[in-house]
DNA sequence: CGCGACGTTGATTTGCCTCAACGATTGTGG
DNA sequence: CCACAATCGTTGAGGCAAATCAACGTCGCG
């Protein structure tokens, strides 16, 4: 029960058969049909969120009604509208799900328990955050020296196991370009790569 | 002595005296003039850095030799190449004093110590990095949903204490733009305000 | 079968870049 | 203490990458 979130966690740090007993029941599973919302703009957010199997997307509405993605999350993934979690302010972000999912969720209270009862849990989000938080420091940096095209490539080599997974006009808001742009790219990549 | 690295770990986390005492000492000075690198692409950084004075910026150069800042550092602000520090790999950003800067660090060694010696330590960096993460994710979200015009207007306000101590066309380059383009942004602002 | 979701194509527009030139200010060596 | 060179910000002309808008093709599904 549970065991790609126990591998996920064993990854980085060490735990006791007692420990991994403690976290599985601290967890609880939560099913989604396909584009279910886990989270909506506004919503509290009361849960750190693993994604146990499928595919969902985190994203935003501007004052254009534009929706931006800004991470997708497939299984082995932690997803969340992490600022509203940690301040518990309404959310401004969407979660939702793109195909059939299913998610293991902890609630912010018992988190706050477990980070006493298992210290290595401490250790374990300071890793995965940090890792989070160094990802996203090369997307910045990406969306600032390259061109679309040039970050598409790169999108598409590194989560090639996404790409096959979601439409492509939710990968073209991800990298921040329109889907017609994203077909453009896509049309002079391929004719280029068989000249 | 390390007031200011005291008082940013207290604010997050409680400490017992011997505690304090423990992280003054695996703390280093270092002070450097004006424009001094502290950390050059492809050098290792084995350090956690603490801006005590001054300000700094971390920054990478892209293939066109074109400079981009991914982050400013003024006193209170933790900096680093943090991908590079992790997994100890050469850096890929530089870091550079703007002003005369005072820097207290940690080598990881002694940082890994210390997270067994004062527990706290790990959930300080929990926090820390979750909250660089999520102003991150602000910052992501921005680019891709609003003009340059309104992320000027939100960094001015935002910071305005960085915005007096730097020049302009390095809140450009952290903005994503050329010096010119901001420069016109500026033009276009004042007229409208004035009226 | 028909409809909605998704991808593509092309015409036009726009936000921002590039390049080149020109103040203004600062600081530095003679 | 002045002269000169850097450094930084501004201005304007021209160009390009990507957005917008509109139309159309295709496929899967109720």
């Amino acid at each position: 029960m549970h065991e790609s979130l126990i591998q996920n966690i064993k990854a980085h740090v060490p735990l006791t058969e007692n420990e991994v007993e403690l976290i599985q029941e601290a967890f609880k599973e939560r099913k989604l049909k396909k584009k279910e919302h886990l989270l909506q703009k506004g919503d509290n957010s009361n849960h750190m969120r693993f994604v146990s199997e499928g595919c969902l997307k985190v994203y935003s509405i501007d004052e254009d009604g534009q929706e931006h993605v800004l991470q997708f999350g497939i299984s082995g993934w932690w997803i969340n509208d992490l600022y509203a979690f940690l301040t518990q302010t309404p959310a401004t972000f969407f979660i939702q799900s793109i195909t059939e999912s299913t998610v293991l969720q902890i609630h912010r209270d018992r988190l706050n328990q477990l980070y006493d009862e298992v210290p290595m849990i401490d250790r374990f989000f300071r890793i995965k955050t940090q890792n989070g938080y160094v990802a996203l420091q090369e997307r910045t940096i990406r969306s600032m020296s390259e061109t679309a095209e040039q970050r598409y490539s790169q999108f598409i080599s590194r989560y090639r196991d996404i790409e096959q997974q979601i439409p492509q006009y939710l990968i073209a808001s991800y990298l921040g370009v329109t889907p017609e742009h994203l077909s453009a790219i896509r049309k002079k990549m391929s004719t280029n790569n068989l000249s």
